[in-house]
RNA sequence: GGUCCGGUAGCUCAGUUGGUUAGAGCACUGCCCUUACAAGGCAGGGGUCGUCGGUUCGAGUCCGACUCGGACCA
């Protein structure tokens, strides 16, 4: 036994309980602290996804994160200051529903503030209807503070139980005060330099959440609708009827034109005429443009403002006038545009007035059908429709003032100058390069910053007001950087009081708050304490990992980019590694909405946060991977067998440390030789991010290694053949464990840190990262042979008894070896090994081509 | 429509400059309570590497076309 140490060694070493106890004393110790009196060039700093804070962890951010942690402590082995903080994304619209459906409750910002106010499911009378009370925004936003601070506790509690090396006294949020500081800042300098402005345009709108949303957060679903063919009236065309195809008749009294393709010989001689709609008897133009598709439909179709974001560039680009009759609602307008005048469309305008848009279809179908005007049946078919991301309903157009941030989707030299950034940035694996590009150069317009939502960061401006007490928006006053963080809604600019809010002569303070993203990307700038602690930013940016999913490179990985950019005309880190999506086992996405989601918590109960580590590892980067159970098992197994071959190597009887000159035997030098080679290869894959490889690697030779070496060499190390050639196997077996330990502790740190306390002093997690060159010098130029083919022989034997059915432990009375010249002359140098692993009384050998081994076994009666 | 990723054993995957007989785990079959290990160990069966063509002494690997799945962008 290895004296001090040997009563730490449990009898039945056990993987329960390893995850309370190990992450307590990683916490007591500070295992994980950053330390920010090291240099830049000693610090490795990662900018860690906040995951957005919603009640539950999926199977998905364990996977990830796993990933992120892998690299990190692989890092701090290697010497490194690990800069590794954790956020926690609480600002926004998914908060905001959050707490509408935990408590019964929507934001009405009309509302004053009630300081006695108890939420309907804490005072237990949850409305039968499910009807969400109106509440004013002050207590709106204190129930998304209490909430938040909960999920981010249960938050907390699953990262380190899962065993992540975050430093966990840098947490931020993106609600807290230095996040609101920061995105203020950034955004009045923004302002300052012309990259940030405000304009009334058309604007992708959420009618559910009655907010604006931003090109990045609009996803295509593919849903049925049908095409309506629909007569247009001539004007000055000749007479005949032009039947345009549409999904959207319930638009029809918002059409400003028809358009064709100009090369369409059908149509030609329409452009520059005028047809009057059905229904509602507007005259508009006919007019060409290389948008409309010929084959779409009957190939000519009617500009409505805006049935879709190609209307909106219509719009624009033929300078049509603008006849919305959406509201913000998603309903039919109760005004009429005042372009129609006659008396059956001012009717019919009524008949949809104030309905949904759907409604108003039905309506407006019913309608056309009375008039003649609708031809034949509608003809169903199934087409994409823009959504936001977090929609049940399509995105509808609207025309609204926002704020928006440059990004290149209408400056030519600015989205150049942020394709080369991408180029500057490593991208682990490469390829997911080509989505931030595509992406890149697919924009049609700014960034949208502004949510008419509550639960975010305030939009830093006030306005003076005109005569009506209203926003004068050419007129911005802006707030001393001094003073930031502010809410304009609750606080007043300097030199007025807060009795001229809204009135003649005074300030509007702008009601909006941003983007969540507008936080996000400047989560670089806030955990390195950007203009805050100019100290900790030297040290820590930029960055050198950001770690996310691919899924949202346009959104935060390109957001970050633009930030940085604008703000430090630079990238904001040197590598960014995108993981893969966690898929079910039938291979579709986990999402809550399929109701396929995998919690976490129970399969670390159940098999142990290793083994779940060692399942999230073996994901490679980038690649999406489907949820295993067998996979957790093989990590649970795993761990256990590292366990007990460290039960065995650090058990043996009248055993001592021994120091790695101490080894002699060949086939010794020959196993630390192949770990040198291991050791170098899992090296250069962490170096290129490759976890994954690493661990493959890695665990391919531990059980090789349990299979082989250790039974070649288990009756020297007990001291069969004499002091020098136990101490020889002892030292290898001791380097081997050491550093096979080492190499799985950035994978399986719960295993690794108990196996190492049972012998070595301080953390695994804090170990020297192994060396190979101490390896090669022990191996001394020893070949691999050796122990190949020592391994081959023992193999056959061991083959042999089994197929006669024998038990391992059977006596072989004469084994007969033939091989070729070189490797029996390898297996002469092993043979005291080779014979002891085998049992074999006798060994002869013979010169051939190939290896065989045939047996004799002792009679089963003799045993 | 453009681009990217993938198709290897029943399942999940590895296979890094082209190089002996293509690997692992799970599942399946058989054996073994061998004093590190029974939610274990040992051993075994199982693959025309998506299809077709090309380059090469030699292709899972390189090139081209096609096909199926997935994603990104329009």
């Amino acid at each position: 036994m290895l004296g001090q140490s040997a009563s730490s060694i449990p009898d039945k070493p056990s993987l329960e309980g390893l995850e309370s106890r190990w992450s307590a004393q990683w916490d007591a110790a500070g295992t994980y602290r950053y330390d920010r009196a090291r240099a830049r060039g000693e610090t490795f700093s990662i900018d860690t996804p906040p995951p957005t804070v919603s009640g539950s962890l999926h199977v998905g951010h364990v996977f990830s994160y796993t990933h992120t942690d892998c690299i990190a402590r692989y890092q701090r082995m290697r010497g490194r200051a690990v800069f590794y903080p954790m956020g926690w994304d609480d600002n926004g619209l998914p908060t905001e529903r959050r707490v509408q459906n935990y408590y019964g409750v929507r934001c009405d910002p009309t509302l004053p503030y009630d300081s006695d106010f108890v939420p309907p499911a804490e005072a237990g009378n949850l409305k039968k209807d499910h009807r969400a009370i109106p509440i004013g925004r002050r207590n709106f936003l204190e129930l998304c503070e209490v909430l938040v601070a909960a999920d981010e506790e249960k938050f907390e509690e699953l990262w380190r139980k899962l065993g992540l090396s975050v430093d966990w006294s840098m947490t931020y949020t993106t609600i807290g005060e230095r996040a609101r500081r920061a995105s203020q800042r950034a955004f009045l300098r923004n302002i300052a330099r012309g990259e940030a402005y405000t304009a009334e345009a058309p604007t992708l709108w959420d009618v559910d959440d009655r907010t604006a949303i931003a090109q990045a957060e609009m996803e295509d679903r593919e849903i049925p609708g049908a095409f309506h063919r629909i007569a247009f009236h001539s004007v000055d065309t000749g007479g005949d009827d032009v039947f345009i195809e549409t999904t959207r008749p319930e638009l029809i009294a918002a059409c400003v034109a028809l358009v064709a393709h100009p090369e369409d010989d059908r149509y030609m001689p329409l452009f520059g005429k005028s047809v009057r709609t059905p229904l509602f008897d507007l005259t508009v133009p006919v007019v060409a443009h290389t948008l409309a598709d010929p084959e779409k439909g009957s190939g000519i179709a009617m500009i409505c403002t805006f049935g879709d974001v190609t209307d909106v560039i219509w719009w624009r680009e033929l300078q049509l006038p603008t006849r919305a009759i959406i509201g913000r609602d998603g309903r039919i307008r109760p005004e009429a545009p005042a372009a129609i005048t006659s008396d059956r469309g001012i009717a019919n305008y009524a008949e949809i007035a104030g309905k949904t848009a759907k409604q108003a279809q039905t309506r407006v179908v019913e309608l056309l059908v009375g008039s003649g005007e609708l031809i034949g049946e509608p003809k169903p078919l199934t087409h994409p429709v823009k959504f936001y991301e977090r929609g049940s309903r399509p995105l509808e157009i609207v025309t609204s003032r926002q704020w928006y941030i440059r990004n290149g989707g209408r400056d030519f030299e600015l989205r150049e100058a942020l394709v080369r950034r991408g180029k500057e940035l490593d991208f682990v694996p490469d390829y997911m390069r080509q989505r931030y590009e595509s992406w890149v150069e697919g924009l049609n317009g700014d960034w949208l910053v502004s949510r008419q939502r509550f639960f975010g960061v305030a939009i830093p401006v006030w306005y003076h007001a005109d005569d009506e007490g209203g926003p004068c928006y050419d007129r911005p006053i802006f707030p001393d950087e001094s003073i930031l963080p502010i809410d304009p809604s609750a606080e007043t600019p300097a030199g007025f009081s807060s009795e001229q809010r809204g009135v003649a002569g005074g300030f509007v303070g702008d009601p909006d708050v941003m983007d969540t993203w507008a936080t996000s990307s400047l989560s670089p700038q806030l955990v390195c304490g950007w203009e805050d602690d100019n100290d900790l930013f030297a040290r820590t940016f930029p960055m050198d990992l950001r770690p996310q999913g691919h899924d949202i490179i346009r959104t935060w990985l390109f957001a970050t980019m633009v930030r940085a950019h604008h703000e430090h005309g630079q990238i904001p880190w040197s590598h960014a590694a995108l993981s893969g999506w966690v898929l079910d086992p039938d291979r579709k996405k986990m999402s809550k909405s399929k109701g396929n989601v995998v919690v976490p918590t129970e399969w670390i109960d159940q098999y142990g946060a290793d083994a779940v580590r060692y399942w999230a590892a073996s994901g490679r980067p980038g690649t999406d991977t489907a949820f295993d159970e067998g996979q957790i098992k093989i990590g649970r197994k795993l761990s256990m067998k590292l366990l007990n071959v460290a039960k065995f190597v650090l058990g043996i009887p009248e055993s001592r440390i021994v120091d790695i000159d101490e080894i002699s035997e060949p086939i010794d030098r020959a196993l630390l030789g192949e770990l040198a080679v291991l050791v170098d290869e899992c090296t250069k894959a962490f170096e290129a991010f490759d976890y994954a490889r690493a661990l493959e690697r890695t665990e391919r030779f531990f059980w090789a290694f349990c299979d082989d070496y250790v039974e070649l060499v288990k009756g020297r190390a007990y001291g069969k053949h004499g002091t020098a050639e136990r101490d020889s196997a002892l030292a290898t077996l001791q380097t081997a464990l050491s550093t096979m330990l080492r190499m799985f502790a950035p994978f399986l740190s719960f295993v690794t840190e108990e196996v190492w306390s049972w012998w070595q002093p301080g953390s695994v997690h804090l170990a020297e990262w192994p060396e190979s060159a101490k390896l090669y010098s022990a191996a001394d130029g020893e070949a691999a042979l050796i122990y190949h083919v020592a391994a081959e022989v023992v193999g056959a034997v061991r083959k042999a008894k089994s197929e006669q059915q024998r038990s391992l432990a059977t006596v072989v009375t004469e084994a007969r070896v033939v091989d070729t010249g070189q490797r029996l002359q390898e297996l002469s140098r092993a043979v005291v090994d080779v014979r002891d692993a085998g049992k074999i009384e006798a060994l002869e050998t013979a010169i051939g081509s190939e290896l065989t081994v045939s047996v004799d076994l002792v009679a089963p009666d003799a045993g």
